[in-house]
DNA sequence: GCCGCACTAGGGCGGATGTACTAGGTCATG
DNA sequence: CATGACCTAGTACATCCGCCCTAGTGCGGC
């Protein structure tokens, strides 16, 4: 195949830097960087349908769970590989839901990435998941993901830790169906109290309330 | 001066070889690397005293709060320059309140890391914040490092999601006394309920209880 | 159309939470 | 030695939480 295109986004200057330049040493490729939304949607208005987009997950304008699928449906011919260090099983299993090629931890030694990037560009799917399995206590697949779009407007507020009363304000419904999203997602999360739903949100990295 | 010695200390390879390699372009120094603790060990067998250490703040078999005291004592003669991508700046403080030279964040620009290492060098103090202030609901200095040990030791567990009641068993004291454990300290965070201190302390990267 | 699901609203109940008060002990600091 | 901090233990009280139950609406799929 001829010259590769690829976008490396990612907030970190030295880690992007590395990453480029690792990829600069093993790949006939063009490489765009990025930092933040903004730059992203600047490069795309150069390399409109990269070879490659390998995208850290959480960068300033850029939710994965709101943006990716944005994304993915934008760019349906571009390898997407997701760069975190994120390491919560549930998380990344939300994110392979959304289509992406991959997942690569950022503590991944380099050889494992230039092999992950590889096996992507050939069509596989790879995921690169933490050794050190720090959720190992959260069995349940995706945990946020599974949640509706109410449960989790509610469990935003929760970790902001406001009361069921004064969510209910906040929503403009009644405080009884405030209790009644609260149960629903402490069952969904497999937690038995609103504090332990706070700590996994917040560690998933779920965003504050408006 | 010489040729200096720089210890460069992070679990993200590729992170870790993009400081390598910057600093490697700027100074004439020897540059070694560790990703974990027992690394770093073994890198200050060959250089006993480095002249700057580049530390992430954390990493496998490291913890800021317990272990920098340790190595600040080990390493007089040292400039410890502490990197992270953490945010939140009552742990910056209690960092900087361990006596390390320097404070960066992995989101800085390569040039901003560079003139922050030769200040370290020439013997200032420096401290580069995130700029974004995410934390600026919390105008408070310090937080976590306010508490007491016991109110910290309390607060894991909140955050782990435990009653009162079961926080008591597991201290090994009476319930009462947990609940006056919970109302200093959310008073102390300013905060008015356990979920708002669990999401406060995850956020700030408190440890999980044992 | 009927089923499943999400969202809405409410009653009742046992237990948890948080605050205010008092009060005893240890330990370091001045 | 006295002061203050931290940790301990308890009572009383109001509120909140989370579960149980029923029940109505709207929406998309088989």
């Amino acid at each position: 195949m001829g010259t590769l295109s690829f976008i490396v986004v990612d907030d970190h200057p030295v880690f992007r830097e590395g990453l480029v330049r690792l990829i600069g040493d093993r790949f006939e490729a063009d490489v765009f960087e990025a930092g933040t939304m903004a730059e992203l949607e600047q490069q795309l208005q150069q390399a409109a349908s990269p070879d490659l987009l390998l995208l850290d997950v959480v960068f300033p304008g850029f939710e994965p769970l709101r943006d990716l699928p944005t994304l993915r449906h934008r760019l349906p011919m571009t390898a997407i590989i997701t760069v975190s260090m994120v390491e919560d099983h549930s998380l990344i299993d939300a994110i392979m839901a959304e289509g992406v090629n991959g997942f690569i931890t950022k503590s991944s030694p380099p050889e494992q990435m230039i092999t992950a990037i590889e096996q992507v560009i050939e069509g596989d799917i790879v995921e690169c998941r933490p050794a050190l399995d720090l959720s190992s206590d959260n069995p349940q697949p995706n945990q946020l993901a599974l949640l509706s779009p109410r449960q989790r407007e509610v469990l935003e507020h929760i970790c902001a830790g406001r009361s069921n009363k004064e969510i209910a304000r906040e929503l403009g419904v009644s405080p009884y169906t405030v209790r009644i999203h609260v149960s629903a997602l402490l069952r969904t999360l497999g937690v038995r109290t609103r504090t332990s739903a706070a700590t996994l949100a917040t560690k998933s990295g779920i965003k504050a309330p408006s």
